[in-house]
RNA sequence: GGGACGGUGGCGGAAUGGCAGACGCAACGGACUUAAAAUCCGUCGAGAGCAAUCUCGUGUGGGUUCGAAUCCCACCCGUCCUACCA
């Protein structure tokens, strides 16, 4: 009797022999199609959790499944290393955020260790490294020498918990909170950076087409980024003074999607915010104007419950015209136009947008009908009217009867033959706020010199270090201020006195590049960057970029998955790299639920420690239960009795593999059992083909779970012929290997102990996929159901293949058959060659 | 308000036009055991029947089809995203 399975005796033994034997050294070899995998990379805060596991493990086997087809795969790791908690550990127990990182990052390298995944940590990047973050640095160095950056002085986003201002990614929901924390972000007014990512904004939506990303990420960034076509048309404010007078003044563009509708316009509506009121405003109408103003400021500094959408505004007094008639007009302000979008001054068209409509309503304003309605009306409307497919323009001068479909093409034509207006593109996609006003984080490498303005710092004197001895007071600046070593600077064109910014680069910088730091990671350790180098050896980055297969949430659509989109496109006009997308193809893992199925959280009291259960098991279940819980993009609760099952299954197998056939055991077999076998060995062959086929498809396609369902079977198989004479046949010992290579990627420490015990001296990681033989998994019989109107009456057991006349007939003679036609006759009789004979009578 | 995804046994799920419930968990019955655990064997959608077998059944209602969990229409419920976007 062999002993049994025991996971904590074998799986710390082959990772030492795994790691010493440098398995999963990445090298290049070009007879091999390359394959680059890549992983969401965690944030050190200190534990790997159930979500790590469930993040990591399906994709380590992922690669694995390639590997093992043939594929050189790169499958590094590393960590995304600056940001907040490390800063909020710090003031916490007054402990440098170096040092607190540092020690999460060895204390996390050993939890994932335990996993067991072919990570390839020479290749390890963590993006505190004064080594990776002197190329963060260098990038924002090259953007700006591309002008890709600029700074600006504009209200911002700002988190009041988290004492910096944020990216308008960053702000969620609809009390618009912080991403981090969930603290509602106020406005604040502030010199910031910012990245023109909007540059890129036709680009970042129409090359989605090109790259084999989920539907979902795709549309979020499409939303994201919002593009509508329409148009921008010029009003001119009336001249202050004389309310009879019809000169024009100030111009106030606004942005319009319905360019066809300009002849319902009957008021103008401005951000309260908006340059031009103060100019529009009448001295009558100033006291209630800056009263609404001072309002609407108010409402965004106090938590916005943006369910109350009572419509407010103030009359300015003021009055534009209407370019394409004439029309007099009043300018009011609203808080329902943002001052964020488009240009933040609105032409209201209350007969066909709900929202200019109840404005108008509560004020008394006209509304105007300039489309008919779908059968052809033309009287006053009761609601707004969103004509979009039918309808024709009514009230609108020489355009009236165009049909709305032709409309927009045609007013635009005149409004730029008449220099009104122009075809213009809208986007919801604002600049890449990257400044922060915390302390871990990369030093934006930029000087500020009273004599020569903004200078950056010469390549040569990259990196900008981050002092070690910095106070971190989070006093709404950065702690970097209050260091005068690092504020107080000799400027580098005049030699003067200057300073250095003090903010710090977002951190979601460092992972827009991550990826490719990953190639030849701290590159030219101590050297400064220079401006014609790039952060990795070229040689070696064109053999593995771009990525090919990208795993991680769905959290990062609109952030990081975006920003990666933009810095490859900006590093590919840089002439850096010479493709357009960073990663060809994305999946998104579920999110695992605490065993109650709510998210996981201390506060809930269901966090599922995954360490127990990896000393209660054994690594391998662990990760085989991860992939069976169901689809990996679905989640789920952490079911901490389900795990049993797979246990079990380990185990089982296990003893089929070890144990000693029925003829070692001192089994005697008679002839005739012997030729029984050979039917069973037969069936044994067809099942283990058949695995093959759907196993294989399964983990090209991350269905881990019915992989897995699928192995169980063919295990399932071994048992019950385990004490049988099949069980001395070579088709047994090759349905054993074969079953043990499957189970390689998904448990390598299991198939690795059995592959060696059955008599192999290679690691089973160096093994070929096996490969299915079509031919024989054909079954011999296969059961055809016969229907009689639908219903399955009987059921017929035929060769494959058969012929469709055969079987129409052998139905027809089924007893049960012939019973339930009860003499009628056949209209129809359906037949599906292998699965169905279907008889309509009546 | 807009968008996306989903709704199948007690539970996680399988089946994407052709035998609904693979695989697993839980439960129940049995074997082994002094006993328990572990292991092994069996049952396991609901209802009727001694049985062969029959009826019903994939959120609800309709439709397409010889045939629908699967396709189409309408609705209900849930989850997530997004939101005064002009």
């Amino acid at each position: 009797m062999s002993e049994r399975y025991q996971p904590a005796t074998i799986e710390q033994k082959w990772r030492d022999r795994w790691e010493a034997d440098g398995l999963y050294k990445t090298v290049e070899d070009p007879d091999r199609p390359k394959w680059y995998a890549l992983t969401m990379l965690p944030y050190p805060s200190g534990d790997l959790h159930s979500g790590h596991w469930y993040a990591f493990t399906p994709s380590d086997a992922a690669a694995r499944f390639r590997r093992m087809n043939g594929y050189n795969v790169f499958f590094p790791m590393g960590f995304d290393a600056f940001g907040l908690p490390a800063e909020n550990a710090a003031i916490r127990n007054n402990i440098h955020p170096k040092q607190w990182t540092y020690a999460n990052i060895e204390r996390m390298r050993d939890q994932l260790r335990q996993m067991g995944a072919m990570w390839s940590w020479e290749h390890e990047a963590i993006s505190c490294d004064p080594d990776f973050y002197k190329w963060t640095q260098w990038f924002f160095r090259k953007f700006y020498d591309a002008g890709l950056v600029y700074r600006e002085f504009a209200p911002v986003d700002w988190c009041p918990s988290c004492n910096t201002t944020l990216a308008r990614e960053q702000v969620w929901g609809e009390d618009r909170h912080c991403e981090r924390c969930g603290t509602p972000v106020i406005k604040k007014s502030l010199n910031q950076w910012k990245f023109r990512i909007t540059q890129y904004a036709d680009e970042l939506i129409d090359g989605l087409d090109t790259i084999d990303w989920p539907e979902r990420v795709k549309t979020m960034q499409t939303n994201w980024i919002g593009r509508s076509y329409g148009a921008e048309v010029v009003f001119r404010t009336e001249k202050q003074g004389d309310g009879q007078s019809k000169e024009q003044g100030d111009p106030i563009e606004v942005f319009t999607t319905r360019p066809d509708t300009l002849w319902g316009v009957t008021f103008m509506a401005l951000a309260p915010e908006h340059p031009l009121v103060e100019k529009v405003t009448t001295a009558a109408q100033q006291a209630a104007v800056s009263d609404y103003q001072t309002q609407a400021e108010r409402l965004d500094e106090i938590a916005r419950t943006a369910t109350d959408k009572e419509k407010t505004g103030v009359f300015t007094g003021g009055y534009a015209i209407n370019p394409v008639n004439q029309e007099r007009i009043p300018i009011w302000i609203a808080d329902y136009v943002m001052m964020g979008y488009g240009t933040g001054a609105i032409m209201a068209v209350p007969g066909h947008d709900v929202r200019d409509f109840e404005f108008a309503r509560k004020f008394g304003l006209e509304i105007r009908r300039v489309i008919s309605g779908p059968d052809g009306e033309t009287g006053p409307l009761a609601e707004a009217y969103d004509a979009k497919n039918d309808g024709a323009m009514v009230n609108s001068g020489e355009f009236d009867g165009t049909p709305v479909d032709q409309a927009y093409d045609k007013v635009v034509a005149w409004l730029e033959a008449n220099d009104m207006g122009r075809r213009a593109v809208n986007y919801r996609l604002r600049d890449w706020l990257i400044s922060r006003q915390r302390m871990w984080g990369a030093p934006i490498p930029m000087i500020l010199c009273p004599t020569c303005g903004i200078v950056p710092v010469p390549y040569e004197d990259l990196p900008v270090l981050l002092p070690d001895n910095a106070e971190f007071k989070p006093t709404g600046e950065s702690p970097l201020k209050y260091h005068e070593g690092f504020r107080f600077v000799q400027c580098p064109q005049c030699g003067g006195k200057a300073e250095r910014e003090t903010d710090t680069l977002d951190t979601f910088m460092c992972s827009s590049w991550y990826q490719y730091a990953y190639i030849t990671p701290n590159k030219n350790p101590g050297q400064p960057p220079a401006a014609d180098d790039i952060p990795w050896d070229k040689a070696t980055g064109d053999y593995w970029l771009p990525v090919d297969q990208y795993t991680g949430g769905i959290e990062h659509a609109t952030m990081h998955l975006l920003y990666t989109r933009f810095f490859t496109k900006a590093m590919r006009d840089l002439g850096i790299v010479n493709f357009d997308e960073p990663m060809q193809r994305l999946f998104n893992q579920g999110i695992i639920l605490g065993p109650d199925g709510e998210k996981m959280s201390k506060s809930r009291g269901n966090v599922v420690n995954p360490d127990e259960y990896v000393s209660k098991y054994g690594a391998d279940t662990v990760r085989g239960y991860m992939m069976f819980i169901g689809p990996w993009d679905l989640g789920g609760p952490w079911d901490p009795s389900a795990i049993e099952g797979v246990s079990r299954f380990l185990q089982r197998v296990w003893s089929v593999a070890l144990e000693p056939s029925p003829t070692e055991s001192g089994a005697t077999f008679s002839d005739a059992d012997r030729e029984q076998a050979a039917d069973a060995a037969r069936a044994l062959e067809r099942k283990l083909h058949q695995t093959l086929i759907k196993v294989s498809d399964d983990m090209l396609n991350f269905r881990f779970n019915t992989a897995i369902a699928g192995m169980m079977e063919l295990n399932n198989q071994l048992v019950r012929q385990k004490d049988s004479p099949v069980a001395t046949l070579p088709i047994w010992d090759e349905a054993v290997e074969a079953l043990v290579l499957m189970m390689a990627p998904i448990y390598p420490h299991i198939s690795e102990e059995l592959w060696h015990r059955l008599g192999h001296s290679e690691s089973v990681h160096l093994q070929s996929w096996p490969q299915a033989d079509p031919t024989k998994a054909i079954e011999a019989e296969v059961t055809v159901v016969v229907q009689v109107n639908g219903k399955v009456r009987d059921k017929l057991l035929v060769a494959p293949g058969i012929g469709e006349e055969i079987l129409r007939t052998q139905a027809l003679a089924l007893d049960n058959v012939r019973k339930w036609m009860d003499g009628k006759a056949v209209r129809k009789i359906v037949v599906v060659p292998d699965r169905l004979v279907n008889i309509v009578v009546g």
